[in-house]
RNA sequence: GGAGAGGUGACCGAGUGGUUGAAGGUGCCGCUCUCGAAAAGCGGUGUGCCGGUAACGGUACCAAGGGUUCGAAUCCCUUCCUCUCCGCCA
């Protein structure tokens, strides 16, 4: 929820902003409507405080039938003046929520997702003839099994089995090695020039469901493109541990002295994909359910842009251990989504489809999602204010795609990153 | 799932209809005392919203939502959560 004096500052500045990721807002409206709400409350909060003139005039005694009469007026012109308010309210929040997290100055502005910008490039297209795609290495060697996943779940969900599954696992050990360790942090950091510090992030395994309530407020529920609801409890399924990991301090007011506060989640993330049909139908890249280690961190307002700059740091850093050849896009203004200031996305080269694909975003969120949540941070000098947050993947299981396609051998069998060996029993190969 | 007891400020804990944003204590901050520390004494110490350059004023908040009342932390209803006992269970 993006900040309503910065509204009432700016309007026009706030429409431009706006549209430029997509979002034709009536700000106009929005503004009316504000004062209007303001007038209300104004005029309530003077008959509030008329009525409390008159029940501390009482000083405990029973009152006069005078005094009894002026409250019982006080009281219905009050009612009646909060529906009003109600009213206003029922169109002022959702209005006020449907805007748009400000793209910071340096977002590339554009319509469409073709208009992304390849900031980095890393390593290159490794030389295969006849690369095969993903899921006939993955079907040939029996790791995936999509026929009797759909006779059990339907379509888009999917048996993992065997090597595969031994990889899935040391990628996950992996990541958690990598985003423990204060020491390869400290690299991460002095390699990238970041002011932040070398505080390791805490290992979590959140609930993979949350609250229609909770999921509201972190402004991510997507009923009907994205999220499950579980039938005959108020519970939706999460679709990333994000969800469940940014509204941890829902309500809560954090302390500076222990910022940033780093997480590392792991969950099943669980998406309905509607929309999607026919899309990515093969192989396991775009799933119903699908595993996933995630990064999210507090900070303060002033760190926040550090932060997610180290964020990306680290997945560049994941990328490039594994050897995969990858591009950096800083994603333009249509593309970063509603919460989002700023974002980026890891795309890695897929052989055997002979495209870039998805595998890692980061998103650079500032208060958007704090504010709804009353998520906020006591400064050292004991002011008050909002929370930053910051999301970014670590690893799904694409990855897994990409170690398949790219480091697939004529035999049809696939090398195991040197970093993922160790979590192997040191096999080189699958 | 069944039976019962509860949810009050950073924490403990009073308060069961009338200046109660809330006694008392702990913690924290400042001052006094001290060479310094401790102890002791004094003072201060919640958050949101609205108005105001500010000082400050108003209003709301005692799990959440609704209701009763001139007036609710206190009474009623619903939901959520915690604890105890029983049952079930990885």
């Amino acid at each position: 929820m993006l900040d309503i004096q910065l509204i009432r500052d700016d309007p026009e500045g706030v429409k431009t902003k706006a549209l430029q990721k997509g979002y034709d807002i009536d700000i106009t409206k929005l503004v009316q409507l504000d004062e209007q709400r303001r007038q209300q409350l104004s005029d309530i909060e003077k008959l509030r405080a008329e009525r409390n003139e008159l029940t501390a005039a009482t000083k405990g005694q029973k009152p006069s039938e005078e005094q009894i009469a002026r409250g019982k007026d006080l009281r219905n012109q009050v009612q009646q003046l909060e529906e009003a308010l109600a009213q206003t309210d029922q169109d002022y929040w959702p209005l006020l929520k449907s805007v748009p997290n400000m793209p910071l100055p340096e977002v590339p502005v554009g319509a469409t997702e073709e208009e992304n910008v390849v900031a980095r490039t890393w390593g290159q297209k490794p030389e295969l003839t006849n690369p095969k795609n993903h899921w006939e290495i993955a079907e040939a060697k029996g790791w995936l099994d999509k026929e009797r996943a759909a006779k059990i779940a339907g379509n888009r969900f999917v048996y993992l089995k065997g090597d595969l599954v031994l990889l899935e696992f040391a990628l996950w050990q992996y990541g958690l090695n990598v985003l423990t360790n204060p020491d390869t942090l400290q690299k991460i950091i002095q390699e990238n020039g970041l002011q932040v510090p070398n505080k390791p992030f805490t290992p979590v395994l959140p609930p993979a469901v949350a609250r229609t309530e909770v999921f509201e407020a972190t402004g991510r529920l997507n009923k009907l493109e994205q999220t499950y609801k579980l039938e005959d409890e108020d519970l939706w399924l999460n679709a990333s541990a994000e969800h469940t990991l940014s509204p941890m301090y829902l309500n809560e007011i954090l302390e500076e002295k222990d910022l940033p506060i780093r997480l590392v989640g792991y969950t099943t993330a669980f998406r309905r994909e509607a929309g999607t049909y026919g899309k990515d139908t093969e192989g396991f890249l775009r799933l119903h359910q699908f595993n996933k280690l995630e990064m999210e961190s507090f900070t303060t307002a002033d760190t926040s842009l550090q932060e997610h700059l180290f964020m990306v740091a680290i997945q560049e850093y994941l990328m490039q251990q594994l050897g995969l050849h990858h591009q950096v896009i800083e994603k333009c203004t249509a593309d970063i989504g509603r919460p989002n200031a700023k974002g980026v996305d890891i795309n890695v080269w897929l052989p055997g489809q002979g495209q870039y694909r998805e595998t890692h975003t980061a998103d650079y969120i500032t208060d958007f999602q704090t504010r709804p949540m009353k998520t906020r941070v006591r400064r050292l000098n004991g002011q008050v204010e909002l929370a930053h947050t910051n999301d970014a993947t670590a690893f799904s299981e694409r990855p897994l795609i990409a170690i398949i396609e790219n480091f697939q051998t004529p035999q049809g069998d696939v090398i195991v990153p040197e970093v993922l060996r160790p979590f192997m029993g040191g096999r080189e190969k699958i």
